[in-house]
DNA sequence: GGAGATAGTTGTAGTGCTATAACTGTTATA
DNA sequence: TATAACAGTTATAGCACTACAACTATCTCC
């Protein structure tokens, strides 16, 4: 029974329980009423607030499309614009209340455990976090 | 110490071990020359050959676009229609042998084990196949 | 001070995929 | 037998997102 067979099985299994995820995405599409990239950038500008070009290195994605959605977001009430203090060609992107809101919703969708995950057995559960807590962060 | 902390932090190392497969699927695409959907395509006929129904309803698709699908696949050689002897409102999708080796490629790169997974002893191994074989298959 | 780089916006074009309609040929069923 | 349903194709429109160009205002550095 050679490691690499038990690695791939294991990864299999892995990837089943996220890539069920898919039906989170849209999940989290239906429930927040907007597009994924959006709920990402919502999620993205919840931990604190980051400049135009920043979002767009965050999102993958660039400049010209990360306007877009911010201006859509910020039309939503969900986001504002200020200006840097420390550069005048920078905005800096603040998420409001609403916005947090919104994304906490989606942070709650995408990171719920899958129930059969839960199901195990407490020591299975904690072996399991012992083991994987040993992966490297990359 | 909770087992829902615990799930929530084994889901969110799955999930960050799946996902950085994001650029499996750009890696996937590179390879084959093709969108990610032609790759699933050859994935699903290298199992068995099937009708383009079937087919549209494995890519979670639709018809007309299952046909434009099929159509570019035919093209490059790696599929071929043949008319269901059952049933003649009905084609079978079969793949080529081209086919095969392109759809064989692209699981190579998805189901690959990350290196980190792989680099864990052989006893946490061992413990996390057990554990994630216990998992129900939905 | 001036040249070059950067930030963010405006704009255009293209790709992959979803959604829908309509059609011809075939099958199933009342 | 007639009607309804189905298979696959052809066609159209729209959305999300990528890629790129160009612009004005601002900043950095020689």
């Amino acid at each position: 029974m050679s490691e690499q067979d038990a690695a791939g099985r294991i990864y299999a299994v892995m990837r089943r329980l996220v890539l069920e995820a898919d039906d989170r995405k849209q999940h989290v599409v239906d429930a927040l009423g907007m597009s994924y990239i959006r709920s990402r950038a919502l999620r993205a500008l919840a931990v604190e607030p980051i400049r135009m070009t920043e979002l767009a290195t965050r999102l993958v994605t660039d400049k010209p499309y990360t306007t877009l959605v911010v201006d859509d977001l910020e039309a939503r009430g969900l986001v504002v614009r200020e200006q840097d203090p420390d550069d005048r060609r920078c905005k800096i992107v603040k998420i409001t209340p609403a916005g947090r809101e919104a994304a906490d919703t989606a942070t709650r969708i995408i990171t719920a455990p899958p129930t059969e995950l839960v199901a195990l057995p407490p020591e299975d559960l904690e072996a399991l976090d012992r083991i994987l807590g040993k992966l490297q962060h990359p």
